[in-house]
DNA sequence: TCGCTTCGTCGAAACGCTTCGACGCAGTTT
DNA sequence: AAACTGCGTCGAAGCGTTTCGACGAAGCGA
């Protein structure tokens, strides 16, 4: 393996040229460039990772934590990998994925401790998230996914729950529903402070009530029995309900499943909503689902664009030269990057006018 | 952050006494030992993964090489991770997921030379797979999920495909069924060299023969349209099927949604075994998927070990004063993994004998 | 023509660790 | 009693970069 050494040897000069090629941190003529150029390309030179870390204090390597614990990445979550993989090469930096479960922090501790990670996006983020403390004590900048309840000085991008319940709900009200139950996570999830199912809960309520009508959720496992046991539980308190808004993408098929068990049809006897889903698994069901598709791989772009900047500093490098007391000012003027984005709704075959209520006063 | 200076001026001693307190490579007196403990305690000491990746040559971090293409991984793929990063923490390595797709060979051939990853675990091989030759001129040490077509000298730890369709026929055929459909992935998936597509067909028209039946096979796109057309091209070819076979999660909600569209009842009229699939995946349908249910966490592990066992050397390590020559002969010895797991039979509600033909001669 | 920047390059000192040779000091062996 | 042998420890030399200060050589205003 070809170092520096054997770079400058060849191309007749001395080592720190062949730095400054491959950094830009300093200029160097055309000439002396195209030398080290050729000399680079003839011997295969790859710089070693290690000992540029170790030297710049910076791996160039970011971390995106990702719980993995129950069920599998959805393909919502892998668009949100594969876009924030995609924005990190694109800024010159590795992205490595950690499966660090919630529940082993001093892992996390350790990783962040270690200096191997520059910065990290923090994903299924909990409402209360000790891991934000944890890496935040060690130092670590970081860009949440979702947001905790104290978001204030944080950095995050997440979905726009409120306005993507209330799409949802508005299309199922414009089709003339007004008896719609929401079902949501475990109770044991909204216990833990599972901020999608928290924020969705509180927009649903917000939203029926701006309808004048009268919020019924269920909790689910996320399961398809869970889904089942949820519909069975709906059409206790409320039996005479047409349509129903779903968060939880296991539960749905429980849900239809039973749908169909009791004999009734989708949509025409009801309406079936998913929430934060991407369209492969709307497709998968039999009818497609009506969904609000998530902006996976944007979030996970944005995330990274945004943790890069603070790393980088200032995007208008203007003074090269300029202080550190310079550049420590505008970095900081380039942090607190905070952003949500909407699920977009996407009408499939699950939803349609109730039966009993024909549509009315459509576009609420 | 603390250095090594610091905890061996705090303790009084030398900074290789320390590193040898952490690494154990050579022996220190007890009294040594708890003063070094005590001063990295108090202060609160983490080694620099750079550095200490830098000095040694060898940076504890291994990388499981997943292309993130299409849908995202199912349940199966993440009982795998979860495998592999449990297997390797507890080996003292880092597991980082790089979702390096396989186009492009650059990035790989890039993240390889620079000697950031001491070893790699490949997923989703090819049977012809460049990634391979990519990862053995840069002289990375791999283990393969899968194989290639000319695996001999390689480690891997794949399913049992064989072993696995066998099974599933002979549950098939055992209940009565004669005439049995594979739904196979798509003809392009076939084409670009997938393995356990081409295992599992192979495996197939073996089976069917030892059975003396005329095996069907149906490719399918990986969708729930895919798997619509694939039944409408299945009864085309055989109308009296009565059972399918299929390899294709995606599909497998299609044909299902298919067979319902027909007015076919699952397993009354058509009896559906979905290969190679989690339980969380097959109790999404209704009825619930008999199955074959992958060894997701153990293939995970296995392959970690196996490759955690190549680069620590011979676990009896004996001599630990070894001549280079001697670890070199032994460390070879430790080389060329390569086990067979096959999936489990799990009997769910998506199986029955079928209407026209009884059970018959059933222990087949 | 004399200083004064600016440009392009060099040498050397880090960065924080591992590892190798050496050495003092018991505790054997002859 | 002399010559070994391990054990426990130390000092120093790397590992392959980056980065800092320095220094000729131009280029330029006075």
């Amino acid at each position: 393996m070809a170092t520096m050494h054997d770079v400058a040897r060849l191309a007749q000069v001395s080592v720190s040229t062949v730095s400054y090629v491959l950094t830009g941190t300093r200029p160097i003529s055309q000439a002396t460039r195209n030398k080290v150029l050729a000399a680079m390309a003839q011997l295969d030179y790859q710089p070693n990772a290690m000992a540029r870390g170790l030297a710049s204090r910076r791996s160039r390597i970011l971390g995106l934590l990702m719980p993995m614990d129950e069920r599998g990445l959805g393909a919502t979550e892998t668009a949100f990998v594969t876009g924030a993989a995609a924005a990190a090469s694109s800024a010159g930096y590795h992205l490595v994925l950690s499966p660090v479960g919630g529940s082993n922090l001093d892992d996390l501790r350790r990783l962040a401790s270690q200096r191997m990670l520059d910065g990290v996006v923090l994903m299924e983020v909990q409402l209360a998230d000790e891991r934000v403390t944890v890496l935040q004590e060690a130092g670590v900048p970081l860009v949440l996914i979702g947001r905790t309840g104290d978001a204030g000085t944080l950095s995050y991008v997440d979905i726009d729950f409120d306005q993507t319940v209330r799409e949802a709900v508005a299309h199922l009200v414009g089709l003339g529903h007004r008896r719609i139950v929401y079902v949501n996570h475990s109770a044991a999830t909204l216990a833990s402070g599972y901020g999608p199912a928290l924020r969705t809960r509180d927009a649903f309520t917000a939203a029926m009530a701006g309808h004048g009508l009268e919020p019924v959720m269920i909790a689910a496992e996320d399961s398809a029995a869970g889904g089942r046991a949820a519909l069975a539980a709906a059409f206790a308190q409320a039996p005479e309900l047409t349509a129903v808004l779903a968060m939880n993408e296991s539960a749905i098929f429980g849900i239809l499943g039973e749908l169909t068990g009791r004999g009734l049809s989708v949509p025409d006897d009801v309406s079936v909503v998913s929430m934060v889903t991407s369209p492969q698994v709307a497709e998968l069901a039999t009818p497609a689902l009506t969904a609000m598709t998530s902006p996976g791989s944007a979030l996970g772009r944005i995330a990274i664009e945004a943790l890069v900047r603070h790393l980088d500093g200032p995007a208008a490098e203007r003074h090269p030269n300029g202080s550190a007391a310079e550049r420590h000012l505008s970095g900081s003027a380039a942090e607190r990057h905070q952003q949500l984005l909407p699920c977009a709704l996407e009408v499939r075959g699950s939803t349609a006018a109730p039966r009993s209520h024909p549509p009315m006063g459509a576009d609420q």
